[in-house]
DNA sequence: TAGATTGTTAATCGATTAACAATC
DNA sequence: TAGATTGTTAATCGATTAACAATC
């Protein structure tokens, strides 16, 4: 507790475990944080501040090592666990994420498809059936899901949320265009690409105007 | 210039602006910061400075007019421009947002489809035909492309962000998981979801151990 | 007018950056 | 050892929150 480890540094230790692992894979095994700063847009000084917080992980004079980076920051973000997942709303986005390859390489394994349209339930995307969203509960109990992705219409994102939390999951990733609320001990992840596309919008009408 | 306004205000801008839309649809026609706070879980002293930053938008001792919040914020944002995007690379992701019901509803128009995949080149999704990568340049300009969006492997981003710039864009919204460069001049906004789908990950481990 | 609520100035908090000692 | 680079303490910067005057 008091962990007090912003949202901000985990964001770029994701990074930074991206990163050092493409760099591991090419062959790179020590890197100083000069020259991850250089290929992230991140300064050293920050980067050192990220890794310290968490140990002593580099090696002073030389740099840190790709390898152990790997490890250790995959230990931190949870990336060496198995993660299984649930995608609620079928629709396109949902599908899409369903076919999404990245996910599967970093632990993370679709387990359950969830639609409450009569029309689709039964078929199958990616291999998985798509189940009722009725049986959400007894699906996700059986299939020991961690992770529950919304991606259904904003309005129906909260009874969905809810029934996700009643069924047990660890976290919720939530696509849908609205805010929804959870118990406190369920960490949640809201993915706005509504609000992204508006701050684009404002830039580019911004930078026509003014400047 | 010397605009200063951070992201984090124009993110949340965008929040209000859907908000005051959707109270504005369902009659609602004043709404204080107290209570637009409590649907956002946002406190309402930074709603406040947010909207002030702009101008006297509201009504001492009343609160806000949804309707004229609407329109300037919307005014603000750009959303009241049209805008033309291009999708480069149609694969899963690029094919869901293709079909994304929302952004049309805001302004943002697909205009065009990119692919050098010879065996999807000509094929038609969500009533656009998918032209050949090696032609960009030319349909950008023919269509007034304003936002390209960028959904091919992270190896790939980087050319994709060149030629896009080349042909004119006013600006970029990436969903490779990689870094790209452009012109100060050209916004960028990134859409990393294997970065947040890591900040769920770090979350969940963490509620299980510690704490 | 009295009550309510905004807009703004000052205080606090947190995150980034600068400087540098530690040490491989 | 000398050079390089980390890890940490102090300084700065920016964003949020608190307090309150302005005013509908």
């Amino acid at each position: 507790m008091k962990s007090a480890i912003s949202q901000a540094t985990i964001g770029r230790l994701a990074l930074y475990f991206r990163l050092f692992k493409s760099l591991y894979e090419n062959g790179v095994q020590i890197i100083s944080s000069e020259d991850l700063g250089k290929k992230l847009d991140i300064t050293p000084v920050q980067i050192r501040k990220d890794l310290a917080i968490f140990g002593q992980f580099g090696m002073k004079g030389v740099g840190y090592f790709t390898a152990e980076m790997v490890s250790k920051i995959g230990n931190i973000l949870g990336l060496n666990n198995h993660w299984n997942m649930a995608i609620v709303g079928v629709g396109h986005l949902g599908g899409a994420l369903a076919n999404y390859k990245n996910f599967e390489e970093n632990g993370f394994k679709l387990a359950a498809l969830f639609d409450k349209d009569i029309r689709i339930i039964g078929s199958t995307v990616h291999g998985i059936q798509i189940s009722d969203i009725r049986n959400l509960k007894s699906v996700v109990k059986n299939r020991s899901i961690h992770i529950g992705i919304i991606t259904v219409p904003a309005l129906a994102a909260q009874d969905i949320a809810n029934m996700l939390v009643d069924a047990g999951v660890k976290g919720i990733w939530n696509f849908a265009p609205t805010k929804i609320d959870v118990p406190a001990e369920i960490p949640l992840v809201n993915e706005d690409l509504a609000m992204d596309l508006s701050i684009l919008s404002y830039h580019i009408s911004r930078d026509r105007g003014e400047i």
